[in-house]
DNA sequence: GAAAAAGAATTACATAAAGCAACATTAAAC
DNA sequence: GTTTAATGTTGCTTTATGTAATTCTTTTTC
């Protein structure tokens, strides 16, 4: 089906407009860029016919033209060096406060996220530090700490969250013995319960709260009673989770009342 | 049949100004700060032509002009401290030599360092890669693209190479059968034998040329004659060594009569 | 700390490549 | 065969890139 549009047989390939429409949108949605001089050799028809391919799909809305080809419209660069962005203060002033937590010489881990990485930075005050993490960019900010030893827990990288995640990162997690953790989450339901996006995610959640001396959870304010698919099994055993304002009424109250402390940075 | 699609004419790749485009901001994403001089040999495009990219990316606004480049736009970047890249040109072209020994689909493993960092760039050409590094700018840099799969092989991360090290990182080799790995070294001795600084990243190279099936060193003619403290068992079994230009002539031959293949990039 | 040297920015212009529009040609449809 | 749609061709315009001369910066040197 899909595969005939992709065949590359260029006597097939060339008869039809519909299919070079198809693979021209195929390759874009893969290489986010299409060269017009790239297209009339691979489809052995003119550069003009190209143009005007290119023209029609523009005219629909299906990319953007530039010269020498078209892109996409938006090559979404900035998926998550623009979320560091949002709420950049609320993220601040919880990181200063989860770091008011830990003390010089402990053992820390960092899960991945935007909050965590502003736990990172506030952290940059104690000495003697060891950090766990499975994010790239905290592994990197902190690495170029001195006084800091950093340990990376392995993994396939998610490239949305830009951290390990899978069975690698599950199992390495087994190796250490952490003081305190912080950890992030998708939402905060409004039963008063962090829930994740990801399976794995929620296990490896789940985990590092068990087996933390202290876990708590970094949640800025827009997680408030937003829902996301997956429980964290043993969530009642976090220490506390830390928010920027305390959350509207229904779902205060039920946080605290299984168990986790509700902990509103300044 | 997909290969036809995917293929990668270096004319094309330039043409295209969005294209080169891309590339700038992930590596400012990345690294934090990107060269003029690197940027020109990289594209193979003159130097006028990527002012006149930054210019425009700068009104944009998603970049800071400076003498001899350009910065990421916000300093929020205290996690990516400069690092000026010594001998761009060169490895650049080291770096575009080795991607021509990648063929789309492959398992990549490639080591950290600076030069490996250019492989990376290189390699950006290619689709459906598994990359497997002890990197994390490598990890951060691969992660962004598109059609890439990253393993991240965790560990303790030491600071001046910004890479996992110790006994996990060598452990999580042995989960991976790679095709291809490109492999750093400190130093290419007078008598055709690399050699490393430490004991743990010795054997880390040596394991990789072990089980991959084919491993090359990729060498700046910096490392010429440099004497560094430690021999990596086995070399003789890398597929070749990359260099920028053929050393001075003991030291040729002799490497040659080792085994490994002496490749000169262009 | 000032002078010299090296590297980088800027300007202006030349050239090559791409866009465009009108017309010619071919292939499909009736 | 005629008609219609799609593609190819041609000449001209516009855009992008490269080159060279000049003027800053920055770095090096004494």
């Amino acid at each position: 089906m899909i595969a005939d549009t992709a065949m590359s047989d260029s006597q097939n390939a060339r008869a039809l407009a519909p299919r070079r429409h198809g693979e021209i949108l195929r390759r874009l949605a893969t290489d986010g860029t299409v060269g017009i001089t790239e297209l009339a050799d691979f489809f052995d028809v003119s550069r003009q016919t190209i143009r005007r391919d290119l023209k029609l799909l523009a005219d629909r809305g299906q990319l953007d033209l530039v010269h020498g080809g078209a892109t996409l419209f938006e090559p979404v660069e900035a998926a998550f060096t623009e979320r560091r962005e949002e709420n950049a203060g609320a993220k601040a002033a919880i990181g200063r406060t989860a770091a008011g937590l830990v003390r010089d010489g402990m053992v820390v881990f960092l899960d991945s996220g935007t909050t965590t990485l502003a736990v990172a930075h506030a952290l940059s005050e104690r000495k003697n530090l060891t950090i766990c993490t499975t994010s790239l960019s905290i592994s990197l900010l902190m690495c170029r700490q001195p006084h800091v030893r950093v340990h990376m827990l392995g993994g396939e990288i998610d490239p949305v969250e830009e951290a390990a995640v899978g069975i690698d990162a599950l199992e390495a997690i087994r190796h250490f013995r952490v003081d305190v953790a912080f950890l992030g989450g998708g939402g905060l339901s409004p039963d008063g319960e962090v829930t994740d996006f990801t399976r794995s995610g929620a296990e490896q959640r789940s985990r590092m709260t068990n087996t933390a001396g202290k876990a708590y959870f970094v949640l800025d304010s827009s997680k408030f009673g937003r829902l996301t698919p997956l429980r964290i099994p043993r969530f009642e055993l976090a220490a506390g989770v830390i928010v920027d304002r305390r959350p509207p009424e229904p779902i205060g109250e039920a946080l605290e009342r299984r168990g986790p402390a509700l902990i509103v940075a300044t």
